[in-house]
DNA sequence: TCGTTATATGGTTGAATGGTAATATAATAT
DNA sequence: ATATTATATTACCATTCAACCATATAACGA
């Protein structure tokens, strides 16, 4: 891993805020199985226009996505799908944590159970 | 990759969105060489107590962390190392795309140039 | 017990930002 | 030229949230 300056550090912060928004993440899996316009985009993730144009604009200027006007209408393409390698490994960090709760939940629940045998 | 589920984007929406804080990133460098507890930390990243406190706990929250009290003090660790991974993938992510922007720059220079050259 | 140190919490404020409606711009067809 | 469709932008509101101050809690020593 390069070195964490915090000049690099804010950067990384920038770039994850861009994905911390859930409307933007449904915008990146519109388009995750290729480029759309702006109108196949709104009916896919179901928002506003301008909310989409917006998320668009923010998405392009960090780079995630890329613009390709076409005669009247604009299409959105991935730029970078390491994107959903992020996604990948958080998902996977996300399935360790429910296991090991549910793990202590289970756990728990034997305790608890034990605990009122040994009142009978 | 997992299906993305409306639901399982949103947890992913979290996760990110716990990242895309710039001092809850230092806070985590803070403890990537090891477990240290919260004046330490502080000392590391030089943020306020109450502000390093809540930030640990948001982390903690969120299962990046863990706590370990100990005596008087307590110490924080990280849960999943994996984090850094999703740093990595950012940090090359955000070189390529310098790259790409000084390639553009030079290319524009170098037409610019060239344009010049025609005008004498 | 009391004081001290370490950490957590509550309250407040200001800045950033997502959503939406209205409007603007751009491209194409009639 | 004008209407129409697609996209972008602006203005506004509501919400979120980081930073900070003050205060509370918890652990330990004198």
């Amino acid at each position: 891993m390069p070195t964490l300056t915090p000049t690099l550090l804010s950067h990384v912060a920038e770039y994850f805020k861009v994905l911390s928004e859930l409307s933007r993440l449904q915008v990146l899996c519109a388009i995750k199985s290729g480029p759309k316009n702006v109108t196949e985009i709104m009916a896919e993730t179901e928002l506003g226009q301008a909310n989409v144009s917006k998320h668009l604009k923010i998405l392009t200027q960090a780079g995630l996505i890329s613009r390709h006007p076409r005669g009247v209408s604009v299409y959105y393409e991935l730029a970078d799908p390491m994107i959903f390698d992020l996604c990948t490994l958080v998902c996977q960090s996300l399935e360790q944590r429910l296991q090991r709760q549910s793990q202590q939940l289970s756990d728990l629940s034997r305790s608890v159970f034990v605990e009122s045998e040994k009142q009978v």
